[in-house]
DNA sequence: GCATTATAACGAATATCATTCGCTATTGAC
DNA sequence: GTCAATAGCGAATGATATTCGTTATAATGC
């Protein structure tokens, strides 16, 4: 028996990073990854199923690594207001428009994938988990995880792929620290009216 | 000279629509768009500078529609919650998720989209301007089109889209009637507070 | 050690389209 | 009527994800 060598699978994953970077998702190549990766296209589908998956393996560990930054930073403001204004920079702004960004990859692969594809929401539901959470702590002071908060979470989360999408458009007009002022307004006030 | 037939056009149209319908973007083909209408390929490039043009086309005679009629549906209702609800049930639940939408089609288009098929965000300014119309009309009764609703229609247009991208994925858990919910709340709230 | 065997690895197909090209046929303008 | 621009078309072209057939390798049992 012959086994996969972890090498050849790092050397994938670092390989389609720098690749989905550059191109996003449509632009890239198995033959550019295989040859960076220092393989062959066929072996590629030894190590995984699709492109896609690729793409999902790529973009799961670069996205969880921005979201332990940006509980972080988050946890590091004072204020309820201050900590919902950069949490949503950072959903809003940083995170979809980073410039070695890979958002855009995951907006184009998702949006190409079919039911066969057969896509599973395990990093979308943490994240939303995740951010109900640190909204509640913000506002509240408490990880009390009300409802409202899951709800503004996926609101949140569903207007971060918004951003994405839009992004690599070329852009119109950014009316993004409008939209973040706004929404900060909006929750914080939730905040103090949950308190009475 | 020879000129083109609007005949060709329009049958061009009508085809595409019912391809985009029914395959969405990625998998809709040029050749059954030109079977359809009856003509070829290649003659498709006559009419079309590309494939991106011909969804774009498709997609802005039937998302006008959608809103118009959404406005309507909008009007009839008495009560600002009552119409604020209406708004957001249209843009994040029936109109993304039409059984023949073309929103789905829309997002892979544009998500596919590279800065050479130079997109005009007409249409995307066109609705998030009627939006925060018909948002400040029902909250405060005036279309005084406040800066406010203006990154409320911003946000709501982004998770639409967020909403059409998610959307063809084998749907996760659906929380569109909570946070429909929710942020019904948070607009209304926000008007109370701009009367006083 | 050695034989066995599952499978990693790879180069060469395959299949699928969007888009382009070269040519022919049509039709509006003069 | 003649001319010339161009609609219309069938046959390339070019890209590229994925599959296939074969070979080489190494883990396992003896």
């Amino acid at each position: 028996m012959r086994v996969k060598k972890q090498s050849v699978y790092n050397a994938i994953l670092q390989s389609a990073t720098a690749e989905f970077a550059e191109h996003g998702y449509v632009k890239s190549t198995i033959g550019r990854i295989a040859e960076r990766a220092g393989t062959s296209s066929s072996n590629i589908y030894v190590y995984f199923q699709c492109k896609l998956d690729i793409a999902l393996a790529v973009y799961e560990s670069w996205f969880k690594a921005q979201i332990y930054n940006l509980v972080r930073t988050v946890r590091r403001q004072n204020m309820p207001e201050a900590k919902v204004k950069k949490l949503l920079e950072g959903l809003w702004n940083n995170i979809p428009k980073h410039k070695n960004g890979l958002t855009t990859t995951l907006v184009q692969a998702l949006s190409t994938a079919t039911p066969s594809d057969n896509y599973n929401p395990k990093l979308l539901q943490w994240t939303e988990k995740k951010i109900a959470e640190l909204l509640s702590e913000s506002v509240t002071g408490s990880t009390g995880n009300q409802e409202e908060f899951t709800s503004i979470a996926n609101i949140i989360m569903l207007a971060f792929d918004g951003v994405g999408l839009r992004h690599n458009l070329s852009k119109p007009v950014d009316h993004s620290a409008d939209s973040i002022q706004q929404m900060t307004y909006m929750i914080c006030a939730m905040g103090l009216k949950t308190r009475n």
